[in-house]
RNA sequence: GGGGGAAUGCCCGAGUGGUUAAUGGGGACGGGCUGUAAACCCGUUGGCUUUGCCUACGUAGGUUCGAAUCCUACUUCCCCCA
């Protein structure tokens, strides 16, 4: 690798770089560097927001740099209170370890796994004792950490603080001194946690770790950003008709933060469907998100799928069925309607059923329910649906 | 350690003894319009065997014909002082 152009290309779609001075020098020492990503297990699946990072990191890779990816599973005991307005929850070891598990599993949808080093940072941490934590803790002031807006915020807001929170960002720095860092990675929302890795590094006399941001991909409600706490997220592993659905969701304004940071679309690729009708962008968009993850068949299909739904309002490649046990029938009438919903889990209660069923959301085999107390006759088979994308055949006995 | 304040539905937040699952907003869901976008309009938003019943206003008791509202204890949080 020549040194210029590594520069450049490792600084194409980046937000900030801490230092370019630093990030030169190592470039031209000629190694592989050591690039890391600290993932933090709180929830079983990664998101279309991570792959932002993985994708960058994957692109390093494919220069000749090692991926380093440190899966969090301290830390997550403790909880990153970057953007959060509330203490998180503490994970206990047992789902820690379940998430590291799919976490690995789905990253290696976009890394090259031959080329990554994994390390959990309990595996340091875990064997520091109470007054290393003391010493990590000395190196960092409180002035510092209140600096940072999540916790000025929080504080300001009369909202609890919890001691172990300033951790977070010490051991995120520890684990940068643990592996050896080159350069370390992370959203825009990271800086503060990242920059407090050079100090550290510094301090145990290595040379600081490059801090590199990334754009945040905002989520389907457009404002936030990507988290499936929030309910705004599209998962990796979601399959082709969701991920496709969730993509055609996505506002129109973020259209062009998807094409450029999800997708593999080249700009001009972005810029023509961006210039044309923005349903025929959307879809563009759609397309090309789920064939990153389920290949192009699956992804023509889901498409083909979707317009027959929504376009033409048919029904699905699939339909989920079940059949209705016996007891469910009431003498000569069949099975109510209602408990036939809740029973295969298209509602959550019988009042829902009810209140769904009033608000015209309820159809059986296309024909709008009217009247709660509507029975399936039996020895049917109907397709219910609720709203406009839930679907379940039954078999009434 | 001392003093003051607060805890309400998914979230925020009204309500301070007597029609009421509890004003309002947000979110979510359903309907209309549509491009499963945005905007807009309407409806719903504790549960059930639903013209009625049950459970709910931090927890546990108490006063009362009657409490989210009053009292006691407990728990948690916030603020001020030290």
């Amino acid at each position: 690798m020549t040194e210029v152009s590594s520069l450049d290309s490792i600084l194409a779609g980046t937000v900030t770089c801490h230092t370019q001075e630093d990030l030169a020098r190592k470039l031209k020492e000629g190694r592989p560097l050591r690039v890391k990503l600290g993932v933090d297990p709180s929830s079983p699946d990664l998101h279309v927001g991570h792959s932002v990072q993985l994708r960058y990191l994957r692109r390093l890779q494919d220069l000749g740099h090692l991926a380093v990816l440190i899966v969090g599973d301290a830390t997550a005991m403790v909880g990153d209170p970057t953007g959060k307005n509330a203490t998180r929850p503490q994970l206990t070891r047992d789902e820690v370890d379940a998430h590291a598990e799919t976490y690995l599993a789905q990253a290696g949808l976009i890394l090259d796994m031959k080329q990554v080093e994994v390390v959990r940072n309990s595996s340091w941490f875990d064997h520091m004792g109470f007054m290393d934590a003391v010493r990590l803790c000395g190196s960092m002031t409180v002035a510092r950490m209140l600096e940072r807006d999540t916790f000025s915020e929080r504080h300001k807001a009369g909202v609890p603080i919890s001691m172990h929170e300033f951790l977070y960002p010490l051991m995120q720095a520890r684990d940068s001194v643990e592996v050896r860092a080159d350069i370390e990675i992370g959203g825009t929302d990271q800086t503060f946690n990242l920059l407090v890795g050079r100090e550290l590094m510094r301090d145990a006399e290595q040379a600081p770790q490059v801090c590199i941001t990334l754009p945040l991909l905002p989520g389907l409600d457009g404002v936030q950003k990507m988290s499936k706490s929030l309910g705004n997220a599209i998962g990796l592993t979601d399959p082709p008709r969701d991920l496709f659905g969730k993509a055609m969701s996505v506002p129109d304004a973020l259209m062009p933060d998807y094409f450029r940071l999800a997708t593999d679309l080249s700009e001009e690729e972005i810029l023509k469907w961006l210039e044309g009708s923005p349903r025929e962008a959307k879809g563009a968009l759609a397309l090309a998100l789920t064939r990153l993850y389920h290949g192009e068949a699956a992804a023509k299909s889901a498409s083909e799928e979707f317009d027959r739904i929504f376009r033409d309002k048919g029904l699905p490649d699939e339909i989920e069925e079940s059949s209705l046990p016996p007891e469910m029938l009431v003498d000569g009438q069949g099975v109510w309607l209602v408990k036939a919903l809740q029973r295969v889990g298209l509602v959550s209660s019988a009042s829902e059923a009810r209140r769904l069923i009033k608000g015209g959301g309820v159809r059986v085999d296309d024909q709008r329910v009217s009247d709660e107390q509507q029975h399936l006759a039996g020895g049917g088979t109907y397709v219910i649906q609720v709203g406009k994308r839930k679907f379940h055949r039954v078999v009434v006995p």
